[in-house]
DNA sequence: GTGGTCTAGACCACT
DNA sequence: GTGGTCTAGACCACA
């Protein structure tokens, strides 16, 4: 679990769980198969409730990035490095479809976006 | 008020109407010095409560975007061309700089999210 | 007139009229006897309302720094340099009651409050 | 809790409350971490809408003097002595700039105004 | 349980 | 006419 929770934040933190772990799986850091900490455990470990730990295993098992196995635990889909560069481009796309959308309503042109996007890129 | 509102989205009322006031004064389409209309006339147009125009005015306040003079109304603040600039430049790299962090964690390099970039854009 | 009114400040204009003039008079800037200008001139002038000079006008009348004389004008009071020391510092303690509690509710020494005062007096 | 709202004054009660707990925080009494009651509670206590300790709180929040946590409360943020030491001169000196315009308005001297502020101070 | 948002409607101060 | 404040009350998301 290598995970940072930052309560501060102004997004919930089921979903930073989420976003941390789905980005894990899709970069290839967490293989398939690999089993996920129970929910109890993981709560201890993040100081955060279990109900909370519970909603983000949730929404990965949702979006079909892990599995759960009654009585066993949740672990990591099967993927074909194929399936799992579409996931993380679907995934990626969908935010970047909103971020666009937002650039875009400034009057950006995609050229100042990328020069833009290079320097906080470093 | 060339606004539009969803109430379907996830982004609260009040926010989706600062963005896009923000927006349009940071592109110049909304001139120094022009008057908002009135928030009980603007609510009535959005079909939305009084109070979350109010609060999206408050925002914008609080950004020196515009500035309320009671019994006259709201107008837009005055900016020279480079202020306007650097002012959008901050409030779109606020946003990226969390938009980078997002992709970065998936793995994609400057170039990978350059060339999605390209196709969301069209 | 020698008088700056601000839209933009929080204070209302008739407030800000009413503080600059009252200052002026208890300074001796205008002396007693003087003809202040009429409200219309004085709207014009300041490019504000005729109403709100005249909310003004009154206030000064109420706290009897001046008196209007139908179809006249409206005329500094009379008053012996004794009384005009005796009004100012009335007027600035009054002020003053409300700043140093202010400074206190921070737990300020009378001899903190003087080292700070003494910078922003310069 | 230890707060007194005054209905009569001509200051906004939210404000009221604001420089308060400001105060409190900035003078030590409320420490790092200290929870604040939550927003029902404080409208309980002082017999005001729970809207008007919102809205007091958002000004906490946004000058940063505590932090809200969705779900579990708002808590006083994080300070060094030294932090605290400038945050505190830092809101002091805004509101003496204002009280030192007010009082040179009047011709007062440096000497006689601390000669005044000692009356006051008793 | 917490805070976050939105609602309708009232009253006041300022112009 | 304008905005500023305060009210009661509802519904939702999060922990």
């Amino acid at each position: 679990m290598n995970v940072a929770i930052s309560s501060a934040s102004e997004k919930p933190i089921y979903q930073q769980l989420f976003d941390q772990i789905s980005a894990q799986i899709l970069k290839g850091e967490l293989p398939s198969g690999y089993c996920l900490p129970p929910i109890r455990q993981a709560a201890v470990e993040l100081q955060i409730s279990v109900i909370t730990v519970k909603k983000a295993w949730e929404e990965l098992e949702r979006s079909r990035l892990i599995h759960t196995v009654t009585g066993k635990g949740c672990f990591v889909a099967e993927f074909t490095p194929e399936e799992m560069r579409r996931l993380r481009n679907d995934m990626v796309l969908r935010q970047m479809a909103i971020d666009v959308a937002y650039y875009k309503s400034f009057g950006l042109t995609f050229e100042e976006v990328v020069a833009l996007l290079k320097d906080v890129y470093e």
